[in-house]
DNA sequence: TCTCTGGCTTTTGTTGACCATAGTTAGAGG
DNA sequence: CCTCTAACTATGGTCAACAAAAGCCAGAGA
């Protein structure tokens, strides 16, 4: 019904959960407007207005995420010049800003799931064989994993 | 750079993404005692007070919580009788619940490698090859598949 | 010089997530 | 009957996440 807990573990009141990488990384990047912010930026966007206007949020609270985001690493802002333009800039992607696809398209397959009438407007195809993208947790021999065969153990 | 968009979705601007399932999912259990509670759940808690105080929230943020979770159908709320012991009521995970567990284990993957000094205090691994267990993106036949190489099409 | 546009910043106000403390309830043991 | 404990509920307050609306600034084009 749970994980398995290695036997120094085993008394969970016994320990703290206070250098938790899920409290860290929900604390960096778990708001509503961070997680959306992501999205546009999985699905192309890179400057500003349009980061704001296809999120839906106001201008204010883009210019202070793409910030944070900005500062943490997920996100690095280059200069860009079009043609007869001055030069702007534009937010892209880090490989740290990469790696969170996981955490945001286990959200949408959820999300698909459990939380849509009609099994979820978009999917997500690989261009190569065609087939559905999906989340699954594995061990180094490519071989899924359920939670019940999982045992959390102190890194050493 | 990012994902390909379909032709249909091409231009960003046409469509909204308003049943967006990413954003369905974060509205949901998108706070932090929710995912911390959830984290409790998977390592195997179950009572009221013990969910509290592992998590270190307030009884009264834990009671709000697990109702909305408990409403959610992440969590459901059993009877249990110890010996001499009145009745009393557990939370125990449903298959809703036990679904989120490759985001969980998505965000604690991100913040070992980007949020920890020391790599991150804790590992999962798979009790039966004593490997690591990881959250990967693959495509029907179990290949990896890099965000370059995912397409986002409107489900027929 | 004036205006326009993209990219913000500022201000005001609301809501919701949280904390701390204290109080309530149901049954079991004394 | 009284007390104890698990499991809440209530009250009051702080702070962060948002909305709405307005203002600011740097250049390019007219």
């Amino acid at each position: 019904m749970a994980m398995q807990l290695e036997p120094v573990l085993a008394d969970r009141d016994r320990w703290k959960a206070e250098h938790c990488s899920i409290d860290k990384a929900i604390s960096a990047i778990g708001t509503r407007s961070a997680i959306l912010l992501l999205r546009e930026a999985y699905y192309g966007t890179t400057r500003f207005d349009a980061f704001a206007r296809r999120v839906g949020v106001t201008e204010a609270v883009a210019a202070a995420r793409l910030k944070e985001l900005t500062e943490l690493g997920v996100l690095a802002k280059q200069p860009y010049r079009e043609p007869g333009q001055r030069t702007r800039y534009e937010y892209v992607l880090t490989e740290m800003g990469r790696d969170l696809l996981p955490v945001v398209l286990g959200l949408m397959q959820w999300g698909d799931k459990y939380l849509q009438d009609d099994a979820g407007p978009l999917k997500v195809v690989d261009t190569r064989s065609g087939s559905a993208v999906r989340v699954r947790m594995q061990n180094a021999d490519g071989e899924d994993v359920e939670m019940e065969d999982m045992e959390l153990a102190v890194r050493r």
